[in-house]
DNA sequence: CGACCATTTGATATGGATCAAGCGATGTGG
DNA sequence: CCACATCGCTTGATCCATATCAAATGGTCG
C-alpha cells in the first residue's frame, strides 16, 4: 500500500521511463494508457445522458460542462484546463454535456479500465475516489459563488482563474463573456459592466477583452466576501 | 497507519446475527459498527475545519450542513434525513458545519475504520466512492436550483422534500423558514410570500406553517422549469 | 473594405431584498 | 389561569441590484 510520491508526478507523454510505476497512479495510468483525441472549438465531447464510458484529461485547450434547462437557460458546471480530469461519473450516464471551448486535445481512457485497475490497486481506487471528492468541493465552492453579489461573483471568478491559468498577474481567459455569465448565473451585460467597474476601481486592467491583469488582488479578495 | 476494524466496533447495541454479511456493505458496516449518539435541537455535530474523523448516519431527526460567510450570510449545503449519510469527506477536514435541526439520533463511525475496511473489501470501497458521487449529484442539482426564480426554487424544494419525507402528498417540514431561505438563497419573506402564492394558485395547502400538502404536483413540476 | 460577431455602454423595467408592522402560537411568571 | 413576553411566520411598502431591451463600438476574417 505504499505509494511512491514521485510516481504521482505525471510527466508529459513524451518519454515514459517507468510504465510499471505509472500504473500505480491514476494520472500515470491515464497518461500511459489514454488515447489522444482532438476537438475543435465548440465541438461536443459528450452529451448529457450519454453512457459515461470514458473519462478525459485535458492536454491543451479548455472544456466546459453544462446543462440546458427546458426554457433555454444554460448553466455551466465547470471549466477544465490542461491537467484537469473530467467526465468521471459514479452513475453510468453523464449528468452534464461537455464541449471544447477552444481547439482542445485530451487523453481519453475507458472508465472500466480504470475501475478494473482500481480493483487490483487500492491506491488507484483511492485516487479515483479523491477525484470525485475534488469535483465535489469544486461544486460546493461554486454554490457559494452563486449566492453572492455580481461583484463578488466576478471577483471570485477572476481569482479562481488566476490561480489556475495565470502567468504572474496576467490571465488569458479562454472563454467568452457568455460562458462566464452562464457559469456565474449572470447576464453578459452584468459581467461586462462589473469588469468595467473593477477596472475603474483600479483592481484590474483589461488590455483586451480576453486578457485580464490583476492589479489589486487584496481588493478582489475583499470583494470575494 | 493500520487500523484494526474491530477496534472501531463500538458496542454493538443489540445482537448481531450476521456480522460477516453486514461487513460487506457500507450501510451494514455503519449499522453494525456505528455508535449511537444524540443531539438536541440546534446542537452542533461538527464544525467547519474540524478533522473529519467520523461519518454519520441519521437514525431519526434532521441535520443541516452549512457555511457562514464573513459577512454573516449563511448557506445551507444540504438537509439530511433518516437513512442519509453525511460528514464523509475526502479531505481530512470538514468543509461545512453540521447541526441538528430537531432532536436527532445518529450512528457515528470512524472514517479510518471504513477506509481500512475498504482496503480489504472492494465492494465497500466502491460504496464509499458511490456515496461521494451521490453527494456530488445532490450538490449539482442544488446549483441548478440556485439559478432559478424564487417560485421555481420553492417549487423544486417542495418536490424534493416530498420525495424524501412525505406520506402521500403531505409533507412535514422539519426546518424553519430561515433554513429553507438559506438553502434556496432567498429571504424568509420571499419564501413565505411564494408559499402563499402557491397556495392561492391551488398548487399546495398550508394547514400549518410546517405542514404542506401538495395539491397539484404537475403544476409544481412545471414551475420547476 | 465590409460583414459579422463579441463586447461594451445606455435606458428602463422588475424580481426579490429590505425595512417595518401585524399576527398567531407557545411558553412563563405572577 | 390569565396577562404578557417571545418567537416564528406572514403581510405590506419601498428600494435597489440585476435583467431586459436597445444601440454603439471594436475586433476578426473573408
Amino acid at each position: 500500500m505504499l505509494t511512491d510520491v514521485r510516481a504521482a508526478v505525471s510527466k508529459p507523454m513524451s518519454n515514459r521511463a517507468t510504465p510499471p510505476v505509472a500504473s500505480h497512479t491514476l494520472e500515470g495510468a491515464i497518461d500511459f494508457m489514454g488515447a489522444p483525441m482532438s476537438f475543435t472549438r465548440n465541438a461536443e465531447i459528450y452529451g448529457e445522458g450519454e453512457p459515461a464510458d470514458y473519462l478525459y484529461k485535458v492536454v491543451s485547450g479548455t472544456v466546459r460542462t453544462y446543462k440546458v434547462l427546458s426554457d433555454g437557460r444554460r448553466q455551466i458546471g465547470a471549466f477544465y484546463m490542461p491537467g484537469d480530469v473530467f467526465g468521471l461519473e459514479t452513475s453510468d450516464e453523464h449528468t452534464f454535456s461537455a464541449e471544447a471551448i477552444a481547439d482542445t486535445k485530451v487523453l481519453v481512457i475507458k472508465r472500466s479500465a480504470l475501475v478494473a485497475l482500481a480493483q487490483r490497486d487500492g491506491e488507484v481506487a483511492r485516487q479515483l475516489w479523491a477525484l470525485t471528492g475534488l469535483e465535489l468541493s469544486r461544486v460546493q465552492d461554486h454554490i457559494l459563488l452563486l449566492i453572492k453579489t455580481a461583484q463578488e461573483r466576478v471577483a471570485g471568478f477572476l481569482l479562481e482563474m488566476a490561480d489556475r491559468a495565470s502567468n504572474g498577474n496576467s490571465v488569458e481567459l479562454p472563454m467568452s463573456r457568455q460562458d462566464i455569465a452562464d457559469y456565474l448565473g449572470l447576464t453578459i451585460e452584468t459581467v461586462s459592466r462589473t469588469l468595467t467597474t473593477l477596472e475603474n476601481a483600479a483592481a484590474i486592467e483589461l488590455p483586451s477583452s480576453r486578457r485580464i491583469v490583476l492589479r489589486n488582488r487584496s481588493a478582489l479578495s475583499r470583494l470575494n466576501a
